[in-house]
DNA sequence: CTTTATTTTAGAATTATTCTAATTATAATA
DNA sequence: TATTATAATTAGAATAATTCTAAAATAAAG
């Protein structure tokens, strides 16, 4: 493990923040000024390869990075505001239905979030 | 609703295919030489808006393009190879545990398609 | 140390998408 | 129908996210 690996790492598992590319290398730059996207991304790429980080696609957004407990998301369908809550777990009735093969999964749940509830009902 | 949203429309819900904006592109050019990219992804983002088709963001690919018919997904963790699958339905399970606010869900399941197995142990 | 391999940097290149302004088509009205 | 207003489409520049390439720096191995 190189060093930025590490320090990307330790940052997604450390800060609940689903962090993107760009957030992270504003960070790393904080302690290591020298550092440079291409540094972030290439990392960003070994890590997810490893199966150490797992990379989220968000609508409307790029790409962010979280740990790879297991967890599921709530999402604002309008702001695209994103929280982290825990639904049962799925695997095994999702392995009794596919096989065997399941790596993982992915659940996202959007609603919307209060703060655009509230931005609506202003409005009107 | 217009030429072109409508044109769009029809061809994500005949298609089984998940379509990014650029093979939407190619496929209305056939019939409409003169259409152009702007267009596509205009009427893409209205539609999307209008909640008549749903964007989807799968890691390492273009946004692609689905119908509001509930599905979820099987996704390949190697190649991005993407097939729809019908899981128990959450909603109900959803709602008692977060409350009513809920719009819709996404589950995709990540595992490795029989091509990407077949590579994989060719090369060992 | 010296050589070799790996990681990081710098910056150009690419890809997907959005934006802006001009043009065209559609609808509404006199 | 001609006139005006509104909305949709085009063309192409602009932006944002990410990847690529080659050189420089660092680490590992002999």
């Amino acid at each position: 493990m190189t060093k930025y690996a590490n320090l990307i790492l330790e940052f997604i598992n450390q800060s609940k923040e689903h962090m993107t590319a760009e957030q992270l290398f504003l960070e790393l730059k904080k302690t290591e000024p020298r550092v440079v996207q291409a540094t972030i991304y290439n990392n960003l790429n070994v890590l997810c390869q490893e199966g150490l980080i797992r990379r989220m696609s968000i609508e409307g957004s790029p790409d962010r990075y979280d740990t790879i407990q297991k967890h599921d998301h709530l999402v604002c369908n309008k702001c695209g505001a994103l929280s982290d809550i825990n639904f049962e777990d799925l695997t095994g009735k999702l392995e009794s239905q596919l096989g065997e093969g399941i790596l993982f999964y992915d659940l996202k749940v959007y609603y919307v979030c209060p703060k655009c509830r509230e931005n609506k009902e202003e409005k009107t």
